[in-house]
DNA sequence: CAATCTTTTGCAAACGTATGCAAGGGAGGA
DNA sequence: TCCTCCCTTGCATACGTTTGCAAAAGATTG
């Protein structure tokens, strides 16, 4: 609790320069001759002094501070897209303020008020909507935003997803040609671009075969609520042969709900498509068939889109999809034709 | 683009008082009169001011950021850690700035480094090991530290752990309870104390009924070493019929290879327990009985221990164990006297 | 060596807020 | 009515940097 602050008022002082020179030395683009840039670097090093980041965001406007947004961390995605953004954006100088929104629609509005007055450079939202007024104001603010995972309808904003519509419907494909009759549909939440995506390519796809799902139930991207959508679809009339699921999360749980608690064999009575492919629908005990979302791609392509807005100004903020294929597992048959 | 920063002076002269008045009104403990107060929130509103955080941190030296520093994300116990200390925290008002860390030493040196640049209030290290001059650097700056699950032998340094030692007991006397012989353990990293502990309890667990464990390996929290640990000891000539491994996320490795790659019956053949209780232990697909961290009672505690640091300058940095239950689920067998 | 150009350096003014100090104002008591 | 006390308010300064500007110092050329 002793030596409090360093000032490079005192390393100026003790290297016999300016001010601003010190001030130069640490500042990348700055010119300095490498004498004073020695005597600098030798009275800092002494006395640990290190330039106040706030201070230097307060003058220059740019905090390098990038706000996440994330509703729930249960679902595996978001960690490790959590973990890859702060690596990545950590690598190029930029730092994660985590802000956790539990989802409530008023509550998004918070904490995007406090968000602002963080002067955050930039913004990544994850697994949580935006509304046109939000972004709207962060435009205002001259703050670029990008979604992840997300898309938005009719808003200038910049997202990253995977090709969501195409793999829904990827599922569906590959379902028929497995030779399912009932194909059942388990969704992400309804209220998310994710999830409508999803459901719409799913849907196509077993129109263009002329079929329609036998059932399709908002799995709310929770646990519980899809276990008892199984439940449901299980006890009812017409069930059926095949589910797809909206998350790998909510896959989970569905096919912990057939196996242990109902007694079903996956995938001879019922076969379980997932999304996301996150490294537990590889492990063993799951082996769950799903549609791969780039991860590593996805993270790359916010951070680049983020930064390119943030650096250059550039006020194009794109909508990036990324195709991913479907990694079949243990959870479904054999298609028909390979035996 | 357009409607930049709009500052505490704009909403003085708006509402036709004093820029003092303005940061008044936003400052919690000062005084205003409610008439003054009412004009300043009226202007603020209209122009949508917000006070600068950046701008109230350098003046006041309190950031209300606190830097947590976290390794790796795929063991699900962090992603929780870490999403309800962002909700505690951010209910009294501060954030998170996340700081990964890839556990080599020298890169933790630069990782404090680069959190003591932007003057975070306080400093939560999960699932990493300081130093013992780590710690005398950031006492040194003045800003208090508290280690999440992990604790540090000598040092003068918050910690907020489960009561580790006791919980290996516990393992090794209901293990020894359900009449096993033979019983390894496959470690947490035995660079970490808590992977010490939980080995050191469990050790001496058996010790006090005149037993050892079979075999001890370190599987560095990492599934795949603990997968090859597993192999290894069932390819022995003595192979264990119970294994304690040291944390949930390599129990599940354990499990699975135990189970679908050698196609030993859990545990019937071998018993299984891990350490953390994380959902996933209680799903249906693992059962897998664990000794239960109370994750909640662990982030509360570290967050008032840390905040008392910060508000009270209190420099009395405890270590504070929470005792954690074993919880028996269908990885094990029922104790000899149950039946 | 003088003249020109380039680089380095110090000065001082910001950035947006909090806060000590002294002055102003209203309420209450005698 | 006057004095005292306390609550508000404005002024001015400080926080630790960056950066435009102009002067100084080197570097380059003929």
């Amino acid at each position: 609790m002793q030596a409090e602050k360093v000032t490079s008022l005192q390393v100026a002082e003790r290297a016999g320069v300016s001010q601003s020179a010190v001030s130069r030395v640490f500042t990348p683009g700055a010119s300095a001759s490498s004498k004073t840039a020695e005597k600098v670097r030798k009275a800092a090093a002494e006395l640990g002094y290190r330039p106040n980041m706030m201070a230097r965001a307060m003058i220059t406007g740019k905090s390098r501070i990038i706000g996440l947004v994330v509703a729930y961390l249960d679902n595996q995605f978001y960690p490790l897209a959590l973990e890859r953004l702060s690596n990545a954006l950590q690598a190029k100088g930029y730092h994660i303020l985590v802000f956790t929104a539990n989802n409530a629609r008023d509550h998004i509005e918070g904490v995007i008020a406090d968000l602002l007055d963080y002067q955050v450079d930039g913004i990544i939202t994850a697994s949580v909507g935006m509304t046109n007024d939000l972004t709207a104001r962060c435009e205002a603010a001259g703050i670029p935003v990008v979604m992840f995972n997300r898309s938005q309808d009719g808003a200038s904003i910049g997202s990253v997803t995977s090709a969501n519509i195409a793999g829904g419907r990827k599922v569906a494909e590959f379902l028929l040609s497995c030779g399912h009759q009932n194909i059942a549909h388990i969704s992400g939440w309804e209220g998310s671009s994710t999830g409508r995506d999803r459901q719409k390519g799913f849907v196509d796809g077993l129109a263009d075969a002329g079929k329609k799902p036998c059932s399709v139930i908002d799995g709310m991207y929770d646990r519980d609520t899809a276990a008892q959508a199984t439940r449901d679809m299980m006890a009812a009339n017409n069930k059926p042969d095949a589910i797809f699921v909206g998350n790998d999360h909510m896959a989970f749980a569905v096919v912990d709900t057939l196996r242990h608690e109902l007694g079903l064999r996956v995938p001879e009575y019922v076969a379980v498509v997932g999304y996301d492919d996150v490294p537990l629908a590889a492990w063993p005990a799951y082996q769950l068939t799903t549609v791969r979302q780039p991860l590593n791609r996805m993270v790359d392509a916010s951070i680049d889109m983020l930064l390119a807005q943030i650096t250059q100004g550039e006020i194009a903020p794109s909508r990036i999809e990324f195709d991913g294929p479907l990694i079949t597992r243990g959870t479904t048959r054999e298609p028909k034709g390979t035996s």
